[in-house]
RNA sequence: CGCGGGAUGGAGCAGUCUGGCAGCUCGUCGGGCUCAUAACCCGAAGGUCGGAGGUUCAAAUCCUCCUCCCGCAA
């Protein structure tokens, strides 16, 4: 059997590892074209396609794999099945039309909740205690082919979308093998979705991480967790030398009313850390990353700096 | 060549402009005080100042190159 795989950031990264591992012949990998990235915009290749390099599989970066070059590209590779996962690229009834026995999608939540790009950082920041994996075989629409297998599994008390999206990558990876063996022998169920019940929400964004101290402890913690490690969880702090932006990746809610106004900053010294005043509650950052500076405990960060109790974070 | 910040005992920082004893807040270890303590007092250990080269009587500090980390932007 000729698998083409299509995908392109670490989430899809085990799901080919697993293909590989298992002995299926892919003999393509699709993935995002590089793109200029982190500093210096140098030209960065995906993991995904570092992954097939090591394995001697040819890459395909299509711009668009709708157009006629990469409906070309996909043809000229004759799959017989084409895996895709996170793969960033919307495919349209023609590329799905040419492997036969059809596309199938690791998707990282409970279709069909949580449809979409993000599913995993949403579904933490919606405060879901149980998420998931599903194997479902694409369509044209965003995310609303037919379930085939579904594994669940409990979202930790303190687990941000990065750790939880290295544990749903290889729970797809292992619900991808046992799909395509069910698919080979046959026993496959296609499960239409209840799209009645669908949710869908919009990719990530930098802004949506901004902080709103006037929201209840519980949700702001799902907040962080769900940003983190990417776009990022902040607060703005206004200074003497403008607004500093304050990026948060851990909160301990505290026991209690709050003790200040929503966004007060309650305390901070080495001691007690970083208190910050909710809704209902007072919270402390754990950790921070000020601009310039690297990821640290708001506990070290005070052993070299001040922040002066009283302002109000968030605020222009 | 996208813009910018940074690397100094175990942690976080100051010192660099204007070259001249390695400093601060903690942590660690030892001792003391205390009913007790994450509190307080006394003492100690712990540094190739990211790396290489250069200038100088003298370099954390000035010049050149290199490595690594981070913010913006994507």
């Amino acid at each position: 059997m000729r698998i083409v795989f299509m995908g392109t950031p670490d989430f899809a990264v085990p799901s080919l590892e697993a293909l590989i591992k298992n002995g299926y012949h892919v003999v393509g990998v699709f993935c995002q074209p590089d793109r200029p990235k982190g500093r210096g915009h140098k030209l960065a290749a995906c993991p995904v396609k570092e992954l097939a390099l090591e394995h001697n599989i040819p890459v395909f970066q299509p711009e668009r794999i709708k157009r006629e070059e990469g409906v070309q590209m996909l043809k000229a590779c004759q799959p017989d099945l084409c895996v895709t996962a996170a793969f960033g690229q919307l495919l349209s009834q023609e590329i799905l039309d040419i492997p036969p026995m059809g596309t199938i999608n690791v998707h990282s939540s409970l279709l069909p909740k949580h449809r979409g790009s993000a599913p995993i950082n949403w579904s933490v920041i919606m405060g879901d205690q149980v998420t998931g994996v599903t194997t479902m075989f694409t369509d044209k629409g965003m995310d609303t082919g037919d379930i085939l297998l579904m594994r669940e599994t409990p979202i930790g008390a303190q687990e941000n979308a990065g750790e939880l999206s290295d544990r749903l990558a290889v729970m797809g990876a292992e619900l991808l093998i046992e799909t395509i063996r069910a698919l080979e022998a046959g026993t496959l169920e296609r499960i239409p979705q209840d799209h009645d019940a669908a949710t869908y929400e919009p990719k990530m964004d930098k802004e949506l991480g901004r902080i709103d101290w006037t929201k209840r402890a519980e949700e702001i913690d799902w907040l962080v967790r769900g940003t983190t490690p990417w776009p990022g969880a902040f607060t703005t702090l206004a200074g003497e030398e403008g607004m500093q932006t304050i990026k948060v990746f851990a909160l301990k809610i505290r026991e209690g009313a709050p003790t200040g106004m929503p966004g007060e900053v309650v305390a901070a010294d080495a001691k007690q850390g970083i208190v910050v005043s909710c809704a209902d509650h007072d919270v402390e950052m754990l950790t921070i990353q000020m601009p310039g500076a690297k990821r640290m405990n708001a506990k070290d960060y005070l052993r070299g700096h001040t922040m002066d109790t009283g302002v109000c974070l968030g605020k222009a």
